[in-house]
DNA sequence: ACAAAAGTGTTCGGAATACACCCATGT
DNA sequence: ACATGGGTGTATTCCGAACACTTTTGT
């Protein structure tokens, strides 16, 4: 990168960051992982994992490279959500933070074991400590837009393990959205986008009758999204 | 503001600037507003109104303050719609864009007129020319996002005068959409939200028949949105 | 045998779609 | 009188919602 570029400018400018909302589920519950701060301010305060943008990379990269260095966690979904700009924000000075939100699957991901060191831990969206800035704010933004996509977008498996059962799903969709399901309807709806994959396989962690498992056929999926079909449930 | 902040950091920092994709609506089609650009980088060439962040407003603050010094409007429909930032997309050097998108009703503004002497004009989104940056991106990114929010918020009226035709509602959301509607049907559906109000007046402008007019009843929809009401279309 | 969780069909009402003619007005 | 654009109704299909019992399996 060019230390002098044709025509820049001078004037002050505000630090950017990016911080990010990150989801799993652990079959009952919609989970958020927060850090604890080690640094002030919020020195003790529960915050969302994230970090300033250098002038190297893009947003996008930013909040790739601080989920991992935060929760160890690489290739999973990762949106961004929206900036928030207020200029009192940060109490460092002016500050924007670009937030995302991603979706992790909490059998394949242990962020909290990886974790270098620092206080993570998974909270129930239901019970959110005091957040350090504005993250409540961010974190609401985040499940409503959890919320209203994974309605029309096949996100919900982002959640789950690549196997899952039709009840795991339903419970991660009532999760998500705060609402009960018809199972008849659910299974119903769910089985006629005719994206799900029946495995020759039961699911032995059940304690009764054993589930069915599927998996979702993505490669389905990417093909048809090409031709304009719409995921809908 | 602090000059100096308790627990201000030193570090390089990209400048944040806000654009605008500003869209109108001339009874046919949808129109984008475009400034020729009066200085480098790419002066001469076409771009979307925007500028830099202060350090002391909001984003919000920005976009609005930025739109009305290109286009003089306000009070308009804005809403932020993603932020682009990849280190190269601007030739001075680091610079994220929050982009912005705008609804306007082309009778009561006329933001060309009223333009500080810069030289704006209005596009059919059909027939853009070429953008300068990453704007083309914003673009599309903008109407893809009108598209989809069009069909669950009422925002098609912010793009109409107060008083409107059922025709032209309906050319309106044939334009947004790029596809046809069923007359019949396309009635029936929005008489159904009970969100229009039918005055006592016609359009003179009509050639012929002479149309019925209508306004939204706002007042009515952010009453129900309170209690959780969808428009939908 | 029984308790617990998985799995399965049908009915009904309302919404979406497809479709063609009459009406008001200016020329 | 006619050309132009505004305005209207019905029949059919499809989808969402409501609803209860059987099957499998571990104890």
């Amino acid at each position: 990168m060019d230390k002098e570029k044709k025509y820049s400018y001078k004037h002050p400018r505000p630090s950017v960051t990016v911080d990010c909302v990150v989801f799993g589920f652990d079959g009952t519950t919609i989970k958020v992982l927060l850090i604890n701060r080690g640094i002030e301010p919020f020195k003790g305060k529960w915050a969302l994992p994230g970090g300033f943008v250098q002038m190297d990379e893009s947003i996008d990269e930013a909040a790739k490279r601080e989920l991992k260095e935060e929760t160890s966690l690489e290739n999973v979904f990762l949106e961004q959500l929206y900036t928030f700009g207020e200029p009192n924000r940060d109490p460092r000075g002016r500050v924007i933070s670009v937030a995302y939100y991603a979706l992790i699957n909490l059998d394949k991901n242990d962020p909290i074991a990886g974790d270098d060191a620092q206080k993570a831990a998974w909270f129930s969206l239901k019970k959110i400590p005091s957040l350090a800035f504005d993250h409540h704010e961010i974190l609401r933004a985040a499940h409503y837009r959890l919320k209203g996509k994974i309605r029309y977008r096949p996100i919900g498996f982002e959640l789950l393990s690549d196997k899952f059962t039709l009840v795991q799903l339903q419970n991660l969709y009532e999760a998500v959205l705060e609402i009960l399901l018809d199972k008849r309807n659910f299974r119903r709806k769910i089985m006629s986008t005719d994206l799900l994959i029946e495995l020759n396989e039961k699911d032995p962690k059940s304690i009764r009758k054993k589930a069915q498992l599927y998996k979702f056929d993505k490669a389905k999926f990417d093909e048809l999204s090409l031709k304009g079909f719409n995921f809908e449930i």
